[in-house]
DNA sequence: ATTTATTTTTAGACAAACCTAAAAAATAAT
DNA sequence: ATTATTTTTTAGGTTTGTCTAAAAATAAAT
């Protein structure tokens, strides 16, 4: 019921890389973890005999039902910390990756549980992740470019596929930040740039090269 | 300049035994630690080696003032994860140890300032011990039992001495939390339960059982 | 259909942190 | 001042997770 750090290190790169659908190579593995194919294999080894991992030597491994369950929750615990990271200690959005890779193997439930309620139950992740719920289910919203959405459709920005400095000043100074609600007001087809609306307060415009960078969900 | 878990581990417990003043022997750690006497001989090479402490074998062992950084570093760590959990997380005072013992090993230095500064850099953690700030500093009140403050000093509630449920329940109808500042209007000698100011809030008295486990500090 | 190249696994080692059992030093008791 | 007791250290092993180098299996290329 309680796995080490390397274990959970494991799961989580097998998940990333789609391994609850697909099979996931040795060398993949060995290439995203940061270490030798050998290790991968005894690793591996280890996973299957905890039955998390279905694996046949060569032929690459799939998380099982239980695997699934255990990286989701490894999943929920690093999304949410991204997500109080962000939204209250102010990091930068590409500053929370790395601290939240530690915080996530902290494994009281409970703790999980309060952060959750305590940030007020977020779906989305700073980078546009769904969070998954406390029994591994998640939103699966449409994300789109804001230039991509349609006009007076309600939507609520989940992501940045640009996090440079510059970027995030421009957000910042228009108070634009993870799960802020928007909405298309209109459409300058001279130079693609979009009229938009947040929250309820003024309109104003966003040039069509800042709009390409923000991802929306909607419904 | 970064420590394992176990090597923290060992640190803080020497610390928590007082190894920055007096020296502290292997079977104490051992103790403390739930581990072997052995096995505490190995780790004083290593942190001797790493010049943490002071150890001559059979002399036991004594932080050295780079390891009394690092151990202040630690407690500063646990106390305002300590603090989150009960003040933001609503954790019982008496739950906040055992996850802050995870965190506290999280290392990022920026996580810790921001941290501090979200909490609005308390001075005290759930238990009344005193945080240390960045450097190390921390403040040193005198620590009285409730009925022991003279009349009209204005005092701080820093801690309990009895955390069972009926105490926490009690303490929470009275909206009364670690940082509230209180002060004694009036002692009523009969059955000497005192009557108290809450920051500018109406007074109300407490009996002498509850005021007894009530730790305040002043000036 | 072989040969060549790539991927993956085995075999044997190593460091960290722990253990048990036995030896050595320090302390207490006669 | 010896002897007995307690404390601490050494010696040798175990587990977890890593490594290198060599062997085996799979995939690609002629």
């Amino acid at each position: 019921m309680n796995y080490s750090v390397s274990e959970e290190n494991y799961i989580k790169a097998i998940y990333n890389l789609n391994g609850n659908k697909q099979p996931v190579s040795t060398n993949a593995l060995a290439e995203t973890l940061d270490t030798k194919p050998a290790s991968v294999t005894d690793m591996l080894k280890k996973l299957k005999a905890k039955k998390l991992i279905v694996y046949q030597p060569y032929q690459g491994c799939r998380l099982s039902a239980e695997g699934v369950k255990v990286a989701l929750n490894i999943v929920r615990r690093h999304r949410l910390w991204e997500y109080f990271l962000a939204e209250k200690l102010k990091f930068e959005w590409n500053e929370v990756h790395a601290v939240a890779e530690e915080l996530e193997h902290v494994s009281s439930p409970k703790l999980i549980e309060r952060l959750d309620e305590y940030l007020g139950f977020p779906r989305f992740d700073p980078h546009g992740d769904p969070i998954p719920d406390h029994e591994g289910k998640m939103q699966t919203l449409k994300q789109v470019k804001l230039t991509q959405l349609p006009l007076h459709t309600p939507a609520k920005v989940s992501g940045l596929t640009d996090q440079s400095t510059d970027m995030l000043e421009l957000l910042r100074h228009r108070r634009i930040s993870i799960g802020t609600a928007v909405e298309i007001n209109r459409k300058f087809g001279f130079d693609h740039s979009v009229e938009i609306k947040i929250q309820d307060n003024p309109l104003f415009i966003i040039s069509e090269q800042a709009a390409q960078h923000i991802l929306v969900h909607h419904e």
